[in-house]
RNA sequence: GCACCUGUGGCGGAAUUGGUAGACGCACUAGACUUAGGAUCUAGCGGAUAAUUCCAUGGGGGUUCAAGUCCCUUCAGGUGCACCA
């Protein structure tokens, strides 16, 4: 039979079969395995979704073997812009394009014999999914964690659309690289930062990859300082600052403000030169993401005249500026400038000529800002001591005059929720000129995407919806008076934020997922994910988890135990796979040259799984001329139900490094230990049919087709998808006789064979017998031997 | 700029975590079987050397009986964040 008749032949058998599907009302233990839901594009299943799904797959095949309830779904991640794009570049309705590439997508994974429980299939884009992301955003509301507030977005003035950061990364407009610009529009905003506690806190219970780690942790931004306020004078208001660097507020000479500060609207009219603070605060607003964050440009700011503010240490009058270095989202939207000890500040003093007092020792101001730790001077009470110190007394002295305290800040902002655009979920929300915001009842739910004629994104910005006034005029759900509709859709962030949990219970339409499933799937065991998803997408899921364990909603406050990043694919040139670039391997291609086991079995051989590895045909041919040699070892076996003696050691041994390879993400090495098996079968005269059984079983995971179809043909009934995954015996993956080296002062003279049980001396006395090293040693004094058991003996003379 | 990761044959990569560096695969070389080979099999394959032996894990130093592995330093490449006070 040909590979691609084997293939189809037992997809058919697993399918029919419903050996994957799994079942929530199990005796056994739970293993929830999930790998990152494709977004269909319509360009195909990319050969890096090839990798991941086969390493997940083969795992998943050996839990089931081992006894588990495995949970192995799959499904869509189909709404965003990408797929709207699509639909507007190729004249197709969203909904159509969507179902068109889902079944592309389906089709091709199918074709590789994935052991997915397509039982638990949707798609983010089904009305009955898409109902729960609404229901779970109301209760958002209701808690008062969504709100809406004006925000500055992401506008490309070319294709009038708003675009989100992503879309504009660079300052530049993906689509047609227009430089981006600001616009303000009210925006539905969910209070993500009042969790970055908890979301770094919450690591703790997670045995994410360290690098996934550090990405949350950089992220999230924690900073630990002060905020001091300083009187502005003549005034009864405070400008009050953030520092990490409280200990330096004797050397603070001006004070910035952001462009945006709101002293600058309130005091308007005491400020004399308000002419040219608005022009500055004009060009800011112009500025491109790209150029007002170019680290490499001059400082630019303007001083404000009439305006002063007051050291709370020492009463000096500060001079205040106004400089887009300071940003009005981080912090509070101002700064004390302390030129001595940081750079920026110092970049700022020298241009503007302002005063530098250096407040610790260390360094030369002449140059640049001392940064370091030292004994601080011209600092009244802190004079004499170091930074620790002196920050620690300070915030005793702020708190004892009431002019600042202890404060934590964080990078990580509030979650944008808003979208001008057409293929997103509906926000579920209505605006009454009486009421004001209300939310959909419950019972009314799903809001339905409307069936449009037009979805491309406006002149005005708005969403597509906003003209279709039939749906966006609706009765108030509270008064009955005419209102509108939120027409603006949710993110493509939303739909992905939860989807594992509805895995479990995905048929549910009662809830959004029923409280037995949740007790008994609990956490994700294996969440596997490309790198570029390890800030964004992790930190929304784990927040809008914890919100839904908040409410009671699940069971625990993570959702996913262990998280682990895939390496990419790229070309053989070693560059990224893009079709301009040429270097595109489409899977479909290669199962049609050498089959889906080869194909699987390669990307899992390619390299280290978490590290970047470039495609090579010639490695894919090696494996699947890997798979010919195992079937050709059918041809010597011998009728027997045990293992053959001489090869009893490396099969325990290979059992047991394929067991822990695969648990382990360390697929390279569990598919050359099963090479250097079928090298060893292949080196006797007869093989058994249970060695070459077990060969079997342990491929099965990399190559499940080829391995079951032998099976068959050696005349086994039980399928592989059936057995039990086989078990080691610790004793004998050690061979009783080992081969160790022997070395003189370090240097290796020569090899001794020897028993395991065999004690020091004895070994000691061989090591010494042998030839080559008797002549390393002649004529010399011998210090000492070091013998270590089973591997290494080491002579020292002199 | 800061943080993190990675540097091992012609190539992808192993190395039980301090113990025989280069497993396994690719490519290559020679041979066998063949009408044929882009099939299969056998042997070889880091460098120098006739052998013995010496040199080799980006470079330099150190710790140790022993270092790819640990420490210091330096170079190169990659990724992330980027005026975060």
């Amino acid at each position: 039979m040909k590979t691609a008749e084997i293939e189809k032949k037992w997809q058919k058998i697993w399918q029919d079969g419903h050996y994957f599907e799994a079942k929530n009302d199990s005796d056994k233990e739970k293993y929830y395995i999930l790998v990152e839901f494709p977004y269909p594009s319509g360009s195909g299943l990319h050969v890096g979704h090839v990798r991941s799904y086969s390493a997940l797959d083969a795992m998943a095949r050996m839990k089931r073997m081992q006894g588990y309830n495995v949970l192995f779904p799959m499904g869509w991640d189909a709404f965003g812009a990408p797929a709207e794009q699509y639909a507007i570049k190729n004249h197709i309705y969203p909904a159509e394009a969507v179902k068109e590439n889902i079944k592309t997508f389906k089709g091709q994974i199918m074709d590789l014999g994935m052991s997915f429980d397509w039982s638990r299939e949707f798609a983010t884009t089904d009305p009955e999914y898409y109902k729960w992301t609404q229901w779970q955003f109301l209760q958002f509301v209701k808690k008062g964690m969504a709100y809406k507030a004006e925000k500055e977005i992401n506008w490309c003035p070319n294709c009038k659309t708003g675009l989100s950061n992503e879309d504009a990364a660079g300052g530049v407009c993906e689509r047609c690289g227009s430089v981006v610009t600001k616009k303000l529009k009210s925006q539905w905003i969910l209070k993500m930062s009042s969790y970055a506690e908890r979301l770094l806190d919450g690591l703790k219970d997670t045995e994410f990859e360290e690098r996934i780690k550090l990405a949350q942790i950089n992220w999230i931004g924690k900073s630990i300082g002060a905020e001091v306020d300083f009187k502005l004078k003549d005034t009864e208001d405070v400008l009050k600052v953030f520092t990490t660097r409280c200990d330096t507020l004797f050397g603070a000479t001006f004070m910035v403000m952001s462009p945006e500060h709101q002293f600058l609207t309130k005091y308007k009219k005491r400020i004399k030169n308000i002419k040219e603070v608005e022009a500055y605060q004009e060009e800011a607003k112009l500025k491109s993401e790209i150029e007002r964050t170019d680290v490499t440009k001059d400082k630019t700011g303007v001083k404000i005249e009439g305006l002063v503010a007051i050291n709370p240490v020492n009463n000096q009058e500060v001079e205040i500026w106004i400089s887009d270095y300071v940003l009005a989202s981080y912090g509070t939207g101002a700064i004390m400038a302390v030129p001595a000890h940081d750079e920026r500040d110092y970049a700022f003093a020298k241009k503007f000529n302002i005063p530098i007092i250096p407040v610790i020792e260390g360094g030369d101001i002449e140059k640049e800002a001392y940064v370091g730790d030292g004994l601080h001077i011209n600092s009244g009470f802190l004079d004499g001591l170091n930074k620790e110190e002196s920050i620690n007394k300070m915030l005793e002295f702020l708190a004892e005059k009431k002019v600042g305290k202890k404060t934590t800040n964080y990078r990580l902002q509030d979650w944008i929720f808003s979208r001008q655009r057409f293929w997103g979920e509906p926000i579920p929300m209505i605006y009454c000129d009486d009421c004001g915001w209300v939310p959909v009842p419950e019972e009314e739910l799903p809001v339905l995407l409307p069936t449009v004629a037009h979805y491309e994104p406006t002149d005005t910005g708005e969403s597509p919806l906003a003209n279709i006034t039939d749906w966006v005029n609706t009765p108030c759900p509270k008064c009955g008076k005419m209102a509108k509709r939120e027409t603006d859709t949710m993110p493509n962030w939303a739909g992905s934020s939860w989807y594992w949990l509805r895995y479990m219970d995905a048929h549910n339409d009662k809830e959004f997922v029923g409280q037995d499933a949740l007790k008994y799937w609990g956490m994700v065991d294996y969440y596997n994910g490309g790198m570029e998803h390890a800030t964004r997408h992790l930190l929304y899921a784990r927040f809008w988890h914890q919100f839904l364990y908040d409410q009671g909603l699940v069971p625990t406050p993570e959702p996913f135990k262990k998280r682990v990043a895939h390496g990419m694919i790229l070309g053989s040139n070693g560059e990224k796979m893009s079709k301009s670039r040429g270097n595109v391997i489409n899977p479909d291609d290669m199962v049609k040259l050498y089959g889906a086991d080869a194909l699987r079995c390669y990307e899992l051989f390619i390299g280290d799984y978490e590290k970047d590895a470039a495609w090579s045909d010639n490695g894919l041919k090696g494996c699947k001329r890997f798979l010919d040699r195992v079937e050709r070892l059918k041809d010597k076996l011998e009728d027997k139900d045990s293992y053959t003696p001489e090869l009893e050691s490396i099969i325990h041994k290979t059992i047991k490094k394929v067991t822990n390879d695969l648990a382990n993400m360390k697929y390279n090495t569990a598919v050359s230990s099963l090479m250097i098996l079928t090298n060893a079968f292949e080196e006797v005269k007869t093989i058994t049919k249970k060695d070459y059984q077990t060969l079997l079983v342990l491929l099965n995971p990399i190559a499940p087709h080829i391995t079951e179809e032998l099976n068959e043909q050696i005349g086994f009934k039980t399928k592989i998808v059936e057995m039990k995954w086989p078990s080691y015996d610790e004793a004998k993956t050690v061979s009783d006789e080992v081969t160790i080296g022997v070395q003189v002062n370090g240097k290796l003279r020569g090899e001794v064979t020897i028993n395991v049980s065999e004690d020091s001396e004895s070994i000691k006395a061989k090591a010494l017998e042998n030839e080559n090293v008797k002549r390393h040693i002649e004529g010399k004094e011998i210090v000492k031997v070091i013998v270590i058991q089973g591997k290494i003996a080491n002579i020292v003379v002199k």
